[in-house]
DNA sequence: ACTAGGAGGCTAACACCGTTAGCCACGCCT
DNA sequence: AGGCGTGGCTAACGGTGTTAGCCTCCTAGT
């Protein structure tokens, strides 16, 4: 009872939703780089130019598929929170959305966010279940740094191959487990 | 005596250790997407499509920068460890490598690197500190993932403002510094 | 009912991007 | 002397994000 199921809400327009549906399709097939405004325009049937009727520029839909990670990854986390996850199943859930969905965890965590263009508290509600799992801020900032760290290395084939990574992410959920659990 | 001193070279002609030395430069200034080929030719006084006279593309001098990066790396952190240096100290003076060359420290680690273009076992050597200084394979891993999710996130400025991340990196050694040390 | 205006599409165009083709001058080796 | 590789150049191509300017349709107001 600790997170209400999804406090947040883009605002956006009908056509403003179509454009971020087929963004973020894109996104997951192509990677970021490759979402560039004339295929988008063609996927929706129209051209470049219009979408920015809907949008100033393309870091905006960028924002707007941040956000949307930013929710879904809030949602998953605080659920397992909510029913009583430990440090080891919140690091589970984290690492299964993101090998689910590389791309779009590559652009949400990539980079400094623009943090005007995304909905109050969003990008907060979004870490604290980090914080409730552990009960201490620094611990919860710990934890969130290897599980991004591990997830950024994994998703880019950073370890050397035949790496046992279940048990990498298990020495970190050991060894991130509060005492008193 | 673990490592020896710099067992690399990227084996450059002249010329072309005068552009990489020039993209060095930029890539630190401007960041990588700005360090684009005309302006890097006007700083060495010539023409972009020169350029291609001594690297095929643009990657390849990305390429080159990110072998720097991992040998610069992998030079500071065998020291550490080649003095007797704790996981503790590992971690420090990874992440003062990463604060004093933070667009650099960004292409060495974002992305999967094309390990066709790089020397061969560089990359491997550049990561043994952590294995030397942990004696476990998989704990070394689970550091290696911690620290890299810190700089990230703190070089992208991530973590709320205000946070004592002295603090976060001291948790992180602590919690991963091996039992007998 | 007519009209003003905004919403949302379009084409043409600009500056910049990486990159290629083709040309040319210099210096070295035979 | 002659050939040729090295390393520079200009011109150009297709692609990028983005802007300007135009037009059409639907809606709201008088």
């Amino acid at each position: 009872m600790t997170g209400s199921p999804a406090p947040f809400d883009l605002g956006l327009a009908a056509r403003a939703r179509q454009i971020v549906d087929a963004a973020m399709a894109m996104l997951e097939e192509m990677g970021w780089p490759a979402l560039t405004m004339r295929p988008l325009a063609d996927r929706l049937g129209m051209r470049a130019p219009s979408i920015y009727k809907h949008f100033a520029n393309r870091d905006q839909i960028k924002a707007a598929l941040v956000a949307e990670g930013l929710i879904e990854m809030g949602q998953l986390l605080h659920a397992v929170v909510d029913t009583g996850g430990s440090v080891r199943d919140v690091l589970s859930a984290y690492r299964a959305a993101g090998l689910r969905s590389p791309n779009l965890y590559r652009l949400t965590t990539f980079g400094s966010l623009d943090r005007a263009t995304l909905p109050d508290g969003l990008e907060e509600w979004s870490g604290t279940p980090f914080y409730l799992v552990t009960g201490d801020e620094h611990l919860a900032q710990a934890l969130w740094s290897f599980a991004h760290g591990m997830l950024t290395l994994e998703l880019d084939g950073r370890y050397p191959p035949g790496s046992h990574l279940d048990r990498t992410w298990e020495i970190g959920a050991a060894r991130f487990t509060p005492a008193g659990a």
